[in-house]
DNA sequence: TATCCATATGCAACATTGTTGCACAAAATT
DNA sequence: AATTTTGTGCAACAATGTTGCATATGGATA
């Protein structure tokens, strides 16, 4: 995606349109899967774009409060960072490889969810966690 | 549960019944929620069972290991272990609460999953993660 | 019951991932 | 241009988990 029209993305929205996050986002936006922070450190730094760790900390953060990106945990206990629209309010499945971590956002919610796996994608275990609060923070 | 249920529990299976192993397979049983190793380590202590921070992560991995609990990750990047039955090999759904982390294994899939929830639990949303192997790890 | 060996434990050092505080730089506003 | 607001870099820190190695111990064997 051209720097430019990423520019505008952010300031449609009103946000500063700095250098660290047009490149961020540049980077979120080019790769076809959810980037570790470290993976999008790598890829702005051969791109020209080496950025401190913590304001990347401190712009993947702020991409996601502005629902620019979203922010997922795997089994490696890394975020993951995905500039892919959100779909269907951030419920959409994910794939996520046991070996090497790779996680992708997939489609909306399945009932054939296992053949809704792109090609070359092998199934292993579903697993659905539900996200709420508990009695105790429900009443705190 | 008794101390020498659990030895039991052990024995049967061929594997050493030390009491590093015995006190914490007695904490995770007694837990009506999936513990962090902090959470473990805290539980010991206050029965008088001190452990080592790097024995407790082996005897936790070691109770993974030969299935006597499971490890599941949520969004805070920390482990957390419960003993509860695997039940249908280990695709049960999970509950974690945003507020605090509390995480407990849940039952069967189940169509109306959300009425499912216990009492005093409210639905925030559901995540759904397939594991399996992407083409690269395919082919290795 | 005493001996022995595989392995479990404790300790120190290290690695990875993410956070906080603060001074300085760069944008936006006037 | 001056001022205000916000972003950036650096250093220090925190939390979680891992590795190497010396020592202790469970449980088998004699
Ligand atoms: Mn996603
Ligand atoms: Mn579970
Ligand atoms: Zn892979
Ligand atoms: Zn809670």
């Amino acid at each position: 995606m051209l720097h430019m029209d990423i520019q505008q993305m952010l300031k449609e929205r009103r946000l500063r349109a700095t250098p660290a996050r047009v490149a961020t986002l540049d980077v979120l936006l080019s790769a076809g899967r959810a980037l570790t922070h470290h993976e999008v450190e790598e890829s702005l730094a051969a791109a020209g774009n080496r950025l401190d760790r913590v304001t990347l900390y401190r712009t993947l953060d702020f991409l996601v409060e502005e629902d620019l990106a979203h922010r997922l945990s795997g089994e490696d206990r890394t975020w993951r960072f995905s500039a892919q629209d959100k779909r269907s309010g951030h419920a959409h499945p994910h794939f996520c490889c046991s070996g090497c971590g790779a996680t992708l956002c997939l489609g909306d919610l399945n009932p054939a969810m296992v053949v809704g796996l792109p090609e070359g994608y092998s199934f292993q275990q579903a697993e659905l966690t539900i996200r709420g609060l508990c009695p105790a923070c429900n009443h705190a």
